[in-house]
DNA sequence: CTGAAAGCGCTTACAG
DNA sequence: CTGAAAGCGCTTACAG
């Protein structure tokens, strides 16, 4: 490998030269003729661990999701990635799975110092990992984050999913539906599942426990299955609510399956909007969240406070969710 | 920040004894009870950037997608993240976007030293960077490779295209088609088209130039596009062949959307296989990849030619493509 | 098995 | 603006 002090010696200056060069500082033009034309030749390029040792910055940060099963987080990175490279950082990636272990091994490997800040996402384990979060010192920005209370001195950027809940509810309260059942996924999804039951309580109507279920995953086929119970047990139930839109593709094949019409006998709607969501039969109804402003907001941050720590206030940034109505959800 | 030295220090010993304790080098007993007191007792943990220096590799590879909007790179980032786990590396993550920039820059990111090896999927400009790549000498594995010929002195892992392109067609053959229409990404999809039409000229069938369409980018909305396209000008056309997932998905809709009922009415393949594929409506039949094997054998591959440079001959390693009947494709 | 030194390839003060 | 030095925090030979 061609290093500085190469290119140094062949364009007859100082190492330091070269270096102020190629961090683009003020250099006298034949110094800058010189080096420029030692690198062409030589083919020289900066070898980054080194530069990262001297800095101590990688430009390297760590995006965290559960899973890319789930397209949500593929679009999460998609939009990471677009939004670093132009400051000129790239991403390393991993899944926790929703395994503890995993999570925290992650969150260790801060202490590694490879990496100059972490993009976390709330997974089964987060509200324990945020206790421990909010006491280090390290740029951490937390997205997508449903538990409550949001950890003290760090910044958290996601959805008010309550509000998010809430718009469900409302949209299946205006279509006249009232006996309603919600899968969800726990315990990472009470604010979306708190919004819905909050929207039926102001409607004087109280959601019967029975119909409330739980899943630990989240996933299409959580959803089937669930689906498939609530719908067998409670034939007297016109709509229901997955708290994302996995599952609610779940409900939606599942309901389809025992010869129930959507939207005619049973609306189905989802949270999320994830692109696949357009393209379910019939299209779903969904609750869709900004996940690019979001995914843009959060590395935004995390680089502010990377670049500027001493002046940067953890901050709490929620976006709004919105009602997108397609053909999974009908009158009752 | 606690260094080696200071762990050193604590524990009266030199770093040198140190850095043997934590490498699981032969020690003295109570020399390496008295650093891991000290280590313990500092909190200390290994900055891996100096490390890096030191021993000139990060342990981190780089994986490069076209994009994650399709499913099918997600899902290989998975299996890909849970292999290289096991043997301690990490990943970066960047994408193409089949953009001929990018995709250099990517590639020449290797020249900077902060990655180890290069995991690179064929993309729109693939056989380009394929010349430049296979003069160069680092550790790079081809996954998912279609455009031939495979550099010389590089490892691939890849499908037989050509295999799946003919067992698709075989299929539809079977079942009594003979007027078939084909969309496809140019110029990757070359090999599962020539697969296909080979099966057809085969059973003495020559496929009309203009029920071949090409894509530029192999999405659902594509497939729709050119979907509607063929169906509305050419309605002797009993059945459809899309080069990959996506695309058929969105011939499918086109289709139903159109009024014609699948397969009754038209039947539809697709290639791939991914997750999605069984939650159509119908369900699609397509030909499956081996993506966990393909991603699992593209990491060893790339793990051993790190790690044992020199004894490593580059090797190209096919996997099979496999027919999954579901319900898009029917008899005519 | 241990100790003192050199080195990985950069950048960051600091005199001139 | 330039030059010689020290330093980032490890690991790798190399004598003892």
């Amino acid at each position: 490998m061609v290093t500085m002090a190469d290119v140094a010696r062949k364009a007859g200056v100082t190492k330091q030269s070269v270096s102020n060069v190629l961090a683009g500082k003020p250099v006298r033009p034949e110094t800058w003729e010189k080096v420029i034309t030692a690198v062409k030749e030589l083919g020289y390029t900066p070898n980054l661990v080194a530069r990262a040792l001297a800095r101590g910055k990688t430009n390297l940060i760590s995006l965290v999701v559960p899973t890319l099963k789930n397209p949500f987080y593929a679009e999460i990175a998609e939009e990471v990635e677009q939004t670093i490279d132009e400051f000129g950082y790239q991403f390393i990636l991993s899944t926790t799975r929703n395994d503890l272990k995993r999570s925290r091994q992650q969150f260790e490997s801060l202490t590694h110092r490879a990496i100059d800040g972490m993009l976390l996402a709330e997974d089964h384990y987060s509200s324990y990992d945020a206790k421990t979060l909010s006491q280090r010192d390290f740029p951490i920005v937390l997205y997508s984050w449903e538990s409550l209370p949001y950890p003290d001195n760090l910044s958290v950027v996601s959805i008010d999913f309550r509000q998010a809940g809430f718009l469900a509810a409302s949209h299946l309260l205006e279509l006249g539906h009232r006996n309603c059942g919600v899968i969800y996924e726990n315990p990472t999804h009470q604010l979306r599942l708190s919004g819905f039951l909050d929207a039926f309580r102001m409607s004087g109507i109280i959601i019967d426990e029975q119909w409330l279920r739980s899943t630990a995953d989240a996933s299409y086929e959580s959803g089937y299955l669930q689906g498939k119970n609530i719908l067998r047990d409670f034939p007297q139930i016109s709509a229901i609510f997955a708290t994302n839109d996995l599952m609610a593709a779940g409900v939606l094949d599942a309901a389809q399956a025992m010869g129930r019409n959507v939207p005619e006998d049973i609306s189905i709607i989802g949270l999320d909007d994830i692109t696949q969501s357009a393209h379910t039969r019939p299209p779903l109804t969904s609750i869709s969240i900004p996940k690019k402003a979001m995914a843009r907001e959060a590395v935004l941050l995390l680089l502010r406070s990377i670049e500027y720590s001493a002046n940067s206030l953890p901050v709490i940034t929620l976006l709004h969710p919105a009602l997108v109505v397609r053909h999974s959800t009908g009158p009752i």
